[in-house]
DNA sequence: GCCAACGTTGGC
DNA sequence: GCCAACGTTGGC
C-alpha cells in the first residue's frame, strides 16, 4: 500500500465536493512528474486531499485510489482547459485515476502545522517553490499526519468499506 | 542542446 | 494582488 497527497483548489473542487459526488477522476494533471505518480498508483491506494490556494491551506481528509491510471480524456477535447494537442489517443500523454472519500479530517491540518511535524520536514510539500500536485506520501508521514489531527489508521478501514 | 521568454502555481 | 519559483516552449 502506498500513499499520496493530492492537491485540489477548494473553490474548484475541493473535499466536500468529493464527498457530494462520492467518486472523482482526478482529472488535469499536466506535469509528467506528477502524471508518472499517477501511473504508480494501484486501487487501494490512500491520498491525502490537501487544498491549496486556501483560506488556510491544508489537508482536508483521505481517499482512497479506486481505480488504477488510465486515460485522461480531457487532453483530446478541445473545448477543454486540459486539452493538448500533442496528446495522440493512440499514444496518450495523459493519465488520471478515480478517487473516493474515505474519512474528512475533524479539524483542517494547515500547512503550517504539517511543517511544525518532523517527518514532513523533507516533503516537496513543505519545500518553497515546489508546485508538484501529485506527491509521494511516506508511511510515517501519512500517520503523522492523521495522529495531528487525532486519528488513527484503524478509523480509516473502519470507515472503508 | 542551450537558454531566454513566457505562463502557471501557490504561498503570502 | 504580488511575486518567487518552476516547467515548458521555441528560436538559434
Amino acid at each position: 500500500m502506498l500513499y499520496w497527497l493530492l492537491k485540489s483548489e477548494p473553490d474548484v473542487f475541493g473535499y466536500p465536493d468529493l464527498v457530494r459526488v462520492g467518486k472523482e477522476p482526478w482529472n488535469g494533471v499536466r506535469n509528467y512528474l506528477a502524471r508518472n505518480y499517477l501511473r504508480q498508483m494501484v486501487a487501494g491506494d490512500l491520498c491525502l486531499i490537501y487544498h491549496s490556494n486556501a483560506k488556510p491551506n491544508g489537508v482536508a481528509g483521505v481517499a482512497r485510489v479506486v481505480r488504477a491510471a488510465y486515460t485522461d480524456n480531457l487532453q483530446f477535447d478541445p473545448e477543454s482547459a486540459y486539452f493538448d494537442p500533442k496528446g495522440l489517443p493512440d499514444n496518450p500523454r495523459w493519465s488520471m485515476v478515480d478517487v473516493s472519500p474515505v474519512l474528512a479530517f475533524p479539524t483542517l491540518l494547515t500547512l503550517d502545522a504539517l511543517r511544525g511535524l518532523l517527518e514532513w520536514a523533507d516533503s516537496p510539500l513543505t519545500q518553497k517553490g515546489t508546485r508538484l500536485s501529485v506527491i509521494p506520501v511516506t508511511a510515517e508521514q501519512f500517520r503523522a499526519a492523521l495522529e495531528a489531527v487525532g486519528l488513527e489508521l484503524e478509523q480509516l478501514s473502519a470507515a472503508s468499506t
